[in-house]
DNA sequence: CCTACTATGAAATAGTAA
DNA sequence: TTACTATTTCATAGTAGG
């Protein structure tokens, strides 16, 4: 598994490697800035607690950083003088200075002047695109830098009535600063076309804090701006930041920690393993609620994501737990949360733990050499008919058992699809209300109300496994018996609303923020057919929740005693061929929409204690 | 517009054998 | 260790038809 992370000298190519080393360099020393970048104000979470409770005045150790790097004093005090105190501003300047020192009159002999980029004709971008292609004439580039060569064209050639927009400013901008011109482009999208610099670096460093760590991206050869237009000093830069990084290797000797997934994924603990093995934790006594909170996601996500995840909720260690061990479909979700672990209780009835149990009509179809016990994740998607109309073909001509390659074959669609055996050599999707029941919902929980079939797919597959999720809630029932109130983001179907429902905790005031209307509608008749005495508040979209209005909310219900919500798995889940593009996605990144409220909702409640 | 249907791999992980 | 195999995955975009 442990590939090659220690950065041998492999003198040929290794300037690509170590280029990502340096802009890990970069992020690891500017991210300590990125949070003082914020306007906010409340976002401390992300800091380290023993640089904000430090007693150490931030201006020295902003200083002590760069001294500890072997910087002198006095290019220290100029470089901030230049550039204000701004680590990677700083940084960049100070390598400059030593690289303009140790060389002064050394350019690098492929550095193509800067300057006529800027000049705002046309001959500016076509210039840029000879630059480009001319880069990309070695072969030596795999294919995933075509990929972002084309990232970087359309960067600089979309716009085609102005050569150099504001946005390519930018570009070029962040691209000397050193970073990727992909991500630079993607935060950009995301903050809009009026963010400022600030704004978008912090973005960038939230969006790669995961990736800085990650050993495997060291293999992963992608230049950047900044070595396609070779600023001033650029390659004595690099030089530096190798010994740089080297050192630091040197002081950190064991950190490389990323997040494991548990091999049974059980978390800490599922109700019919016979030795419960609990895990005692133990929580700071600033973030044990209320208000709790509980936050979902997909565990197969992309590498560092759940590392990212972890630092913007305080570093709580999430538990992952596989759904199979609750009901007789697979969800392997990870669930991060402050909530206590001790005398939590299952869900009452026990929901079926097999597809034999589940789907009891199925039996009889079932052949033998088809071993499956339990089904797979539930997707937004169904198997088609054509691929169905396949394997019953593909069966019937045989008598008895197939050949292996044929089990082979309609095995391996019969589990990436989950299909189930309906009649005779006949396998189908589930049905609508079967995903239901296997999620823990009541039948017809999302039927009817003027949602199409596919949507109920959708919305079904985007949902809660709520056994497993009320395992994990189950400890409030004690701790609130006179009902609570829940502030629900992302609440889809209401996956925890029914959960806490079916747990008897009483729903006191419930405000659930939906994007999808039929969503919102399948919640509020849920509401009302099971006659709920509490408020249900809708809420559109959480990016419009301000301050503002969860102060009020906050006022009007007394508090939020559960924060609770699974932010947008999109760009992170496997099944997306198009756009896994991680935390930084366009629906996946309002993960720190949660993180920003949850934060809201601590210092308001805070205050009014 | 809505709805149903279909084609579309890669990334991450765990396991195993060399 | 390293290289190979096996397994799994809260999806998107295009098309056709109403």
């Amino acid at each position: 598994m442990d590939k090659n992370l220690s950065g041998e000298d492999n003198d040929d190519i290794d300037w690509d490697t170590e280029d990502e080393l340096e802009i890990q360099e970069i992020q690891d020393t500017v991210f300590s800035s990125c949070t003082d970048l914020r306007t906010t104000g409340q976002h401390v979470v992300c800091c380290d607690g023993e640089a904000s409770s430090s007693s150490v005045p931030f201006r020295s150790k902003f200083i002590q950083q760069f001294v500890v790097m072997g910087f002198p004093e006095e290019s220290i005090a100029k470089a901030i003088e230049q550039n204000g105190e701004n680590s990677d501003l700083v940084l960049d300047s100070l390598l400059t200075f030593k690289a303009l020192d140790d060389s002064p009159e050394e350019q690098p002999s492929v550095s193509p002047p800067l300057e006529p980029s800027i000049s705002s004709d046309d001959s500016a971008s076509e210039y840029n695109k000879n630059v480009l292609d001319n880069v990309y004439e070695d072969d030596s580039w795999s294919s995933d830098s075509d990929n972002y060569i084309n990232t970087v064209k359309q960067c600089y050639l979309n716009d085609e009535g102005s050569s150099l927009s504001e946005k390519e400013k930018m570009l070029l901008f962040l691209g000397n600063m050193g970073y990727p011109a992909e991500e630079a482009s993607i935060a950009m999208d995301r903050c809009g076309p009026k963010a400022s610099l600030p704004e978008l670096v912090d973005f960038i460093c939230a969006a790669q804090m995961s990736r800085a760590e990650d050993p495997y991206l060291l293999e992963d050869v992608k230049p950047n701006l900044k070595d396609i237009l070779n600023d001033c000093g650029g390659y004595k830069k690099r030089k530096m930041y190798n010994e740089l990084c080297k050192r630091k290797k040197q002081r950190e000797i064991s950190v490389e920690e990323t997040i494991r997934l548990p091999k049974p994924m059980i978390g800490f603990g599922i109700p019919t393993e016979s030795v419960p093995r609990m895990v005692q934790r133990i929580l700071p006594e600033k973030i044990i609620g209320p208000p709790y909170f509980y936050y979902e996601n997909v565990a197969l996500a992309p590498k560092g994501v759940w590392d990212t995840i972890k630092r913007h909720l305080y570093e709580i260690e999430p538990e992952f737990v596989d759904s199979k061990y609750f009901s007789a479909t697979a969800r392997k979700r990870g669930y991060l949360h402050n909530l206590p672990i001790e005398n939590r209780f299952p869900l009452f009835p026990l929901p079926p733990r097999t597809i034999h149990e589940a789907l009891p009509l199925s039996k009889r179809w079932w052949p033998s050499w088809d071993t499956r016990s339990k089904l797979n994740c539930l997707q937004t998607a169904i198997g088609s008919a054509r691929l169905t109309d396949k394997i019953r073909k593909a069966v019937e001509k045989y008598d008895g058992e197939p050949p292996m390659e044929i089990q082979k074959y309609v095995l391996y669609h019969c589990k990436k699809w989950n299909l189930v055996w309906v009649g005779r050599n006949k396998v189908a999707p589930l049905e609508p209300d079967e995903v239901e029941m296997l999620l823990g919902f009541p039948k017809n929980h999302t039927r009817g109300g003027g949602i199409s079939r596919t949507d109920r797919y959708k919305s079904l597959g985007n949902s809660f496994q709520v056994d497993t999720v009320a395992y994990h809630l189950s400890v409030l029932r004690d701790l609130f018996p006179n009902g609570i109130n829940v502030l629900s983001l992302f609440s889809g179907i209401g996956g925890a609303e029914v959960a806490l429902y079916r747990l008897g905790v009483p729903l006191n005031n419930v405000v659930s923020v939906e994007k999808s209307e039929v969503n919102r509608n399948i919640v509020r008749s849920w509401w009302e057919q099971t006659n709920q005495r509490g408020n249900l508040i809708h809420f559109d979209d959480v990016q419009l929740l301000s301050r503002d209005q969860l102060k009020k909310l906050i006022e009007s219900v007394g508090g939020f005693d559960l924060v609770i919500g699974g932010s947008p798995c999109n760009n992170l889940a496997g099944s997306n061929r198009v756009s896994r593009d991680g935390l930084e996605g366009r629906e996946s990144s309002l993960f720190f929409d949660y993180v920003r409220i949850l934060d809201d909702v601590k210092s308001i409640m805070s205050r009014h204690r």
